[in-house]
DNA sequence: TCCTCCCGCCAAGCA
DNA sequence: TGCTTGGCGGGAGGA
C-alpha cells in the first residue's frame, strides 16, 4: 500500500508537468492559466477588475478553474504514472523532506517581515498562500495556527489572517511563562520524571494512574488559551475542539520550555503532561501517539521561528528526542507584562459550573479588542498579585522594591522598551531583533545564575531570593565609580525598571558573569547537563500548595535555576561574542533615553577562587588565600568562571560571605537616587568616570540601611573610611564563621570585561576582638544590629544560605579586575 | 526498527 | 448548503 497520491490538483508543478495526450516526450501544451486571450469586451474588463479587487474573488475563480482541471490532471497524472516507471516517478515527485511542514513554514515566514511596519498591516489570505506555497490548506492551518498560539498572526474573517510578526512575541512569551508557573508545569514535569524515575525500579506498579489522579488534583485539567489585549483572537470555530486545539499545545508546549531549566523539553514528557491535562482517562497508547505527532507538527513551525531545536536526551531508558529552548530567555513578567497579559481559560475550576465553561467561548473570543479577564483562577490570581504589587508599592512608599533579573533581562532581552519608547525606531527594533542572538549572548553576560535552591519554608517573607538585578546588561553601561587606590573602576547602577516594576519572580540567585576562557571545560559540563536532564532538574518539587496570591510566594525559585554550566557555556559564548557587544554600543546609546541609572549597590571584586566546585573554593577561603595563579573563578553559583590571571589585581577586602542577592530598595530611594546622564554614563567606561555626588550616594546609604542615619560617606565610596556606628557588627575576621547576618547587594563591575558582579554580602558577626581591617571593611559594616534592617532583606537562614551556595570572600584576599 | 510527520478523511461550525 | 477550519490517525519515508 502506498500513501495515495495527493489529490490536489492545485499544483502548479503537477499542472505543468501534465500531459493531456498521455504522449511521452511531448511538448506539454500550454498551461490553462494562460489562456487564449479573451476579446477586450467590457464584460471581461469587468471581470478582471473585480477579481483585481478582491483576491478572494480572484481565488475563488482561480479555483474554479483548477477544480475544472482537477479531472484532468488526475488523469495526466495517472498517464504519467503509467509512462514512467514507478522509481521515476517517485524521483518526480518533491521528496517527503522538501514537503516537510518546517520547510513550508520557513516558505510562509519568509513572505512577511518579522516586524512589520504597525502603520501598514499585512493580510495573509489562506487561498494565496496555497496557492503560491503549492500546499494543501490543510497544511497551512497547521502554521497559522501556531503563530495565532504567539500572537505573530491573528485571524481576521475567514480565509483571512493579519500578520503581526514578532511584535507581540516577547509579550507573548512573557505571558505564557506567567501561566506556565501559576500551572505548575514545572511541577508536572518533575512529577512525570520522578514517576519514570521509580518506574524503572518498579516497572510492575500502575504508575499511570496514579499519575492521572495527580494531575488530577492539582488543577491542571484547564485549558486555556492565552491572549494579549490588543492582538484580536477570532477563532474559526468556537468549540469543543479548541480546547483541544493545536494553538493552545503549541502554547502550552513552549509554556514548558519557559518554565523549565534547563530549557529542554522531551516529547515524551510534554505529550504527558498535555494528555494529563486533557483527559486522564487518556493516557492510552494511541493518544498518546497522536500527541507526539502534533508535538512535531507544532515543533517544526517553533524550530521555523528558531525558538526550539531538536536536540536528543539520553537516559537511561535510551536517546530521546526533545527540543531545547532557542529562543529569546524570557524572565519573568514585569508588572507591564502582567498587565498585558490576559489568561482566558475554557476550563473553569473545579468548582465553578458547566454553565460557566459553556459560556467560556464567549468570554474569550469578544468581537472587540477586548480588555476584559475572564474569570479564570490562574487570572484572578495574576491580576491579585497585580494589585498586590501595586498595593505595595503605592502603600508603602518605604517598603523594598524587588529587583529582579527578570525585570532587567525582559528589558534587555525584549525590545520591551518599544511600548514604552515609541521614539525608538522601527530600525532600531529591527536591528535588536536581527541581533537577538548577540543580545542573548549579552544577556548571559548578565543572567542570574543558578544556586541550590532554597526551601521554600527558608525564605523568609521579605526576603526570599528575589531575582537579582544582573548588574550588567550589554545595553546598559554601569555607572563607573573610579577608584584611585586599587586603580579599578566600580559601577553601580540600578535599572529604572525596578523602580516602577515588582516582580513576583525569584530566581534565588544572583549573577556573577566573568569572562570564560576556558570554554572547553564548560562545554563539557554543559554537555553532561544535556545527558543528564531528568536528574538535573532532580526533586526539587515545590509543595502543590504554594500559595500563589502573596507575592512572596509567587516567588520560584526553581524556574530561573538554570544550570551554572549552561550559563557559564553562554558566558563563553558571549565572550566569544564580545566584539560583536562592543560594536552594538553605539546601538545602545541610542537607547539611553529609556535607560536611566540609580546606584543602588557596592562595588565588590569577585574573589579568585579555584576552578572547581564550591568546595574546592571553601577550602582556598578557609586558608584565606584563593590561589592567584588560576585561571579561572569558581563559585558555587556559576560554576567555572575563568579568568586570566593577568586581569586580577589583589584589594584589601575583610571576610564576608557573598550569599545569592536580595537587593531590596524602597521605589523612593530610587526615586532619590541621583540620575547620570547619558553622556556620563557613555564617558564613564574608566577611572576617569565622574563620581556620583556625594549626597545621593550618602541618601542611598542610609536609606538601605548600609550606613547609619548621619554618616556621611565619600561620593568615592569603595575604599573610603566610613565612620563606624557603636551599633555596627564587627566584621569578622575569621573565615569559617558563618553566622546570620545581613545580606547588602553589592555590585561589581568590571572595566576591563565590561562585566557586573552582584553579591549579597553577609558580614560574619565575630565573637572575637576584631583584627584591624581595612578602611575598606568599615564600609561594608551594617549598621543596627541584626534586627535593624529595614530595607534590606533580611537572611535569617544565613547558615542555610551559605550551604547552598554562599561565596566566601577570604579576607583581605580579593582579585579584581584591572585596567 | 523506530522516529518523524505527511497526508487527507471527516466532522464541527460558520456564512 | 457549501465552505472553512482543524482534530485525528494511518502509514510512508528516513535515519
Amino acid at each position: 500500500l502506498k500513501t495515495p497520491l495527493k489529490q490536489a490538483a492545485t499544483s502548479q508543478l503537477v499542472l505543468t508537468e501534465r500531459q493531456p495526450d498521455c504522449q511521452p516526450l511531448t511538448t506539454p501544451p500550454k498551461p490553462k492559466e494562460t489562456p487564449p486571450a479573451d476579446p477586450w469586451t467590457p464584460t471581461s474588463n469587468l471581470k478582471m477588475l473585480i477579481s483585481a479587487a478582491s483576491p478572494e474573488i480572484r481565488s475563488r475563480e482561480q479555483r474554479r478553474q483548477l477544480s475544472d482541471n482537477s479531472s484532468e490532471v488526475l488523469q495526466t497524472k495517472h498517464c504519467l504514472q503509467e509512462h514512467l516507471l514507478g522509481d521515476e516517478y517517485e524521483k518526480s515527485q518533491p521528496s517527503r523532506k522538501e514537503k516537510s511542514l518546517g520547510l513550508l513554514c520557513h516558505k510562509f515566514l519568509a513572505r512577511y517581515p518579522d516586524y512589520p511596519s504597525p502603520s501598514q498591516k499585512s493580510y495573509i489570505c489562506l487561498d494565496e498562500v496555497t496557492e503560491e506555497l503549492h500546499v494543501e490548506r490543510r497544511r497551512i492551518y497547521d502554521i497559522v495556527n501556531v503563530l495565532e498560539s504567539l500572537h505573530m498572526v491573528s485571524r481576521l474573517a475567514r480565509n483571512r489572517y493579519v500578520w503581526h510578526g514578532r511584535h507581540n512575541l516577547p509579550q507573548t512569551l512573557q505571558a505564557l511563562k506567567k501561566v506556565g508557573e501559576e500551572n505548575k508545569y514545572i511541577q508536572q514535569i518533575q512529577m512525570i520524571k520522578r514517576r519514570e524515575y521509580e518506574h524503572e525500579f518498579d516497572p510492575d506498579s500502575e504508575r499511570n494512574e496514579e499519575m492521572a489522579s495527580s494531575f488530577g488534583s492539582s488543577e491542571q485539567s484547564e485549558m486555556s488559551f492565552v491572549e494579549l489585549p490588543g492582538v484580536e483572537f477570532r477563532a474559526a470555530s468556537v468549540n469543543g475542539r479548541k480546547y483541544k486545539s493545536l494553538r493552545v499545545m503549541s502554547q502550552k508546549f513552549v509554556m514548558l520550555f519557559l518554565v523549565s531549566t534547563p530549557q529542554i523539553v522531551s516529547l515524551e514528557v510534554a505529550a504527558k503532561i498535555l494528555i494529563g491535562e486533557d483527559q486522564l482517562e487518556d493516557l492510552d497508547k494511541s493518544k498518546f501517539k497522536t500527541k507526539i505527532r502534533r508535538l512535531y507538527d507544532i515543533a517544526n513551525v517553533l524550530s521555523s521561528l528558531k525558538l526550539i531545536k531538536k536536540v536528543h536526551v539520553t537516559e537511561e531508558r535510551g536517546r530521546k528526542p526533545a527540543f531545547k529552548w532557542t529562543g529569546p530567555e524570557v524572565l519573568p513578567n514585569t508588572q507591564d507584562a502582567k498587565l498585558e497579559a490576559t489568561s482566558t481559560t475554557c476550563s473553569p475550576p473545579i468548582s465553578e459550573s458547566i454553565t460557566s465553561k459553556d459560556q467560556c467561548p464567549k468570554a474569550l473570543f469578544p468581537s472587540k479588542g477586548k480588555q476584559n479577564f475572564t474569570q479564570h483562577s490562574s487570572l484572578i490570581k495574576l491580576v491579585k498579585s497585580i494589585e498586590n504589587d501595586r498595593r505595595k508599592i503605592q502603600s508603602a512608599p518605604n517598603s523594598p522594591v524587588k529587583i529582579s533579573a527578570s525585570t532587567y533581562q525582559s528589558l534587555s532581552v525584549f525590545p520591551n522598551t518599544v511600548g514604552q519608547f515609541p521614539a525608538i525606531t522601527q530600525h532600531q527594533l529591527e536591528g535588536q531583533s536581527k541581533t537577538a542572538e548577540e543580545i542573548q549572548m549579552k544577556c548571559a553576560l548578565s543572567s542570574p545564575e543558578a544556586v541550590p535552591k532554597p526551601e521554600p519554608s527558608q525564605q523568609p517573607a521579605l526576603s526570599q531570593p528575589l531575582g537579582v538585578c544582573p548588574a550588567s546588561h550589554s545595553s546598559v553601561p554601569p555607572v563607573i565609580l573610579p577608584h584611585p587606590q586599587s586603580g579599578v573602576s566600580y559601577a553601580i547602577y540600578l535599572h529604572p525598571s525596578q523602580a516602577h516594576t515588582v516582580t513576583t519572580y525569584s530566581p534565588g540567585f544572583m549573577l556573577q558573569p566573568l569572562p570564560c576562557a576556558n570554554v572547553t571545560g564548560i562545554k563539557s559540563n554543559n554537555s553532561k547537563v544535556l545527558n543528564k536532564i531528568t536528574t538535573e532538574e532532580g526533586d526539587t518539587q515545590r509543595g502543590l500548595d504554594e500559595p500563589t496570591k502573596s507575592l512572596a510566594a509567587e516567588e520560584r525559585p526553581e524556574t530561573k535555576s538554570e544550570t551554572s554550566s549552561q550559563r557559564c557555556l553562554k558566558r563563553s559564548q558571549a565572550l566569544q561574542e564580545n566584539n560583536l557587544i562592543k560594536r552594538r554600543k553605539s546601538d545602545e546609546e541610542s537607547l539611553d533615553t529609556s535607560l536611566t541609572f540609580f546606584p543602588s549597590g557596592y562595588l565588590i571584586p569577585l574573589t579568585h577562587c579555584t576552578h572547581g566546585n564550591k568546595a574546592e573554593c571553601s577550602t582556598k577561603e578557609k586558608a584565606g588565600v584563593c590561589a592567584l595563579q588560576h585561571t579561572a573563578y569558581s563559585s558555587p553559583i556559576t560554576g567555572v568562571i575563568p579568568m586570566p590571571a593577568s586581569e586580577l589585581k589583589t584589594v584589601n577586602i575583610p571576610a564576608f560571605h557573598i550569599t545569592p542577592l536580595n537587593i531590596m530598595l524602597s521605589p523612593n530611594s530610587i526615586a532619590a537616587a541621583p540620575v547620570l546622564s547619558n553622556s556620563c554614563l557613555n564617558s564613564s567606561s574608566t577611572s576617569s568616570a565622574p563620581n556620583p555626588s556625594s549626597s545621593a550616594l550618602n541618601f542611598m546609604l542610609q536609606h538601605i540601611g548600609l550606613i547609619p542615619a548621619g554618616v556621611q560617606v565619600p561620593a568615592n565610596p569603595v575604599l573610603q573610611h566610613v565612620p563606624v556606628s557603636s551599633q555596627s557588627e564587627n566584621i569578622s575576621s575569621g573565615s569559617t564563621n558563618v553566622q546570620e547576618g545581613k545580606v547588602i547587594g553589592f555590585t561589581f563591575y568590571s572595566p576591563i570585561n565590561e562585566s557586573n558582579f552582584l553579591f549579597s554580602l553577609q558580614p560574619s558577626a565575630p565573637k572575637e576582638p576584631q583584627e584591624p581591617q581595612a578602611v575598606t571593611e568599615n564600609f561594608f559594616r551594617t549598621p543596627g544590629g541584626p534586627n535593624t534592617e529595614p530595607s534590606l532583606s533580611a537572611n535569617p537562614d544565613g547558615t542555610q544560605r551559605t550551604s547552598q551556595g554562599t561565596l566566601y570572600i577570604p579576607q583581605r584576599k580579593l582579585e579584581v579586575s584591572e585596567d
